[in-house]
RNA sequence: GGGCCGCUAGCUCAAUUGGCAGAGCAACUGACUCUUAAUCAGUAGGUUACAGGUUCGAUUCCUGUGCGGCUCACCA
């Protein structure tokens, strides 16, 4: 018996009677091992092969799964079990049964238990192909009963914390993650047709980087050294392009030590794929195209709707460079105000801030999240960012100030960045010595100096192409949830007591 | 971190102006051999998130705390 305070409710306390009731008819109401034959749908397809066809008999199968109805009519009642493939009708006769079986169903199973029964499939009057169960057996007592039958479980906060009973009682939550499920899946066979190689990098890093963000901060007892969980894998996967390893890839998950929002979760998937000889032109190309293939893949069309947009994944997606986006909504000419001083004047006409790191590229940045992200609703690439934003990627040849970098959006939602990759080590230097000012200067998110990836730059790596999307996010567009606490199995809460 | 909203039975929700805390489902007892939101009769189930305050009297009004949702800021 449980030794810790449970504080069992009066429905508890009842099934644990019945657990001792069980017990004293000698029966294991927690068996060690079940015996299927068939899935429900599985019964359902042997039924349908023999119904109407002479000489036939029904087939017999064994079902397991979880009682989530329970219809008793005297001596005949009817219950539904629930496997992972979906609900099947058990129907129970006295005659069938003999009245010690059949009244132990009555008497000791509960909306939860899982149970195995044994039969012939047969078709009601009803018309519904059910099971007519000839002999039953408990598989697994449930001792908290299931929440209300048709309402179901409703609370977020209880969904969240108590997933399990979520995914046992709403079928649209199991289909989500399905879906999630298949578009890794999917995005990992894409990568793989075209030559690219899936690794696995640090999560512990002695210096994390990559990307923008606050890093968490553990420590390893026996070196007795501080590490950072990663915010991003890029600074490892591309010390493998330099050993020569031309395509990789890794799915995984970073860390960024921020404030959570229905975007924002502190732990979160992140693809991101690297090619040698590549540059961002490439990666628009596999964004595009392995977007386009996965939806077809997983949800049999390239259309996604996603909240009050409907939206065409098929490629090409729009391409537009970030001084015309910002030039067509805001009305600022970047290129014409090239300086911060001229630049910091249109911002401030328009009433906005920028905070903490005041460089050109910052005002640039705030223009376009205000005036352009919003606007982006079909799949669209904005090309060129400031260099002072984008520490890791390579200027353009003819534009020094901006570097070959987009971000892409779709449905207004920011999914994955990419760039042709920075692989000028005496430039890379000066970028990290610029970002170690803007960190003097009160930006916490600036990238720390690197100093073994300078070291890993001299050695040499060939021009590079890399990209990057949040799966958690491209999961929110494919299955419309407006909130990505509902496509991570267990979102990151506030811990309760 | 700011603003707004929420927290009542296992679940979904009510409760009038501050006046006995209720319903449905689930549970328990009984009837019922083709139901499927089964039906019918009956029973039980509450620290109204927590701690204070006002009041003859608080689920209701006030203050604080906790947890959550949305949103703004920040970010991806």
């Amino acid at each position: 018996m449980a030794s810790f305070p449970l504080n069992l409710n009066e429905q508890q306390q009842q099934r644990i009677h019945k657990l001792d009731v069980l017990r004293g008819q000698g029966l294991d109401p927690y068996p060690p091992r079940s015996q299927r034959t068939h899935t429900s749908s599985e019964a359902r397809e042997a039924f349908l092969a023999t119904e109407g066809v002479a000489d036939s008999v029904a087939p017999e199968v064994t079902l397991v799964g979880r009682l989530q109805s329970l219809r008793v009519m005297g001596k005949l009642s009817f219950a539904h079990i629930e496997d992972g493939d979906g609900r099947l009708q058990l129907l129970l006769r006295r005659n069938d049964l003999g009245n010690e079986a059949y009244d132990r169903f009555r008497k000791e199973v509960d909306l939860g238990d899982f149970v195995q029964a044994t039969g012939p499939m047969i078709r009601t009057r009803a018309g519904e192909i059910t099971l007519q169960v000839q002999t039953w057996q408990l598989l697994a007592k449930a001792l908290s009963p299931p929440p209300e039958k048709w309402h179901g479980l409703q609370d977020v906060e209880t969904r969240y914390r108590r997933r399990y009973v979520d995914l046992a009682v709403n079928p649209a939550v199991r289909q989500i993650f399905r879906v999630r499920s298949r578009i890794v899946t999917n995005v990992r066979r894409y990568l793989d047709d075209h030559g690219f190689l899936e690794v696995e990098t640090p999560v512990l890093q002695p210096l994390y980087g990559g990307a923008a963000a606050q890093p968490f901060i553990t420590h390893h007892n026996a070196l007795d050294q501080d590490l950072y969980l990663r915010i991003s894998d890029e600074l490892y996967l591309k010390r493998l392009i330099v050993g020569g390893l031309e395509r990789v890839y890794e799915i995984g998950k970073d860390f960024r030590n921020e404030g959570i929002s229905t975007r924002h979760n502190p732990e979160f998937t992140q693809i991101e794929a690297y090619q040698a000889y590549g540059d961002y032109y490439d990666m628009m190309t596999l964004a595009e195209e392995c977007w386009a293939t996965v939806a077809q893949e997983v949800l049999g069309t390239t259309q996604i709707t996603f909240q009050e947009h409907t939206v065409n994944l098929k490629p090409p997606w729009h391409r537009l460079p970030m001084h015309e986006a910002i030039r067509d909504t805001a009305g600022v000419d970047i290129d014409a105000d090239r300086d911060f001083e001229a630049l910091h004047a249109h911002v401030v006409e328009r009433k906005l801030h920028i905070e903490p790191q005041k460089t050109w590229g910052r005002l640039v940045d705030e223009l376009f999240k205000e005036y352009v992200e919003p606007t982006l609703i079909e799949p669209t690439f904005i090309l060129d960012y400031p260099v002072e934003i984008s520490p890791l990627a390579k200027r353009k040849p003819d534009a020094p100030h901006l570097v070959e970098r987009f971000e892409f959006f779709v449905a207004g939602m920011e999914v994955g960045n990419a760039f042709s990759e920075l692989n000028d080590p005496l430039d890379q230097l000066a970028r990290f010595e610029a970002q170690q000012k803007a960190h003097v200067a009160g930006d916490e998110e600036a990238h720390p100096l690197d100093e073994d990836w300078i070291q890993a730059l001299m050695f040499g790596m060939p021009p590079t192409g890399g990209i990057g999307w949040g799966i958690d996010r491209m999961t929110m567009l494919y299955t419309n949830q407006s909130s990505i606490r509902e496509v991570i199995l267990f979102p990151q809460l506030r811990s309760k007591d």
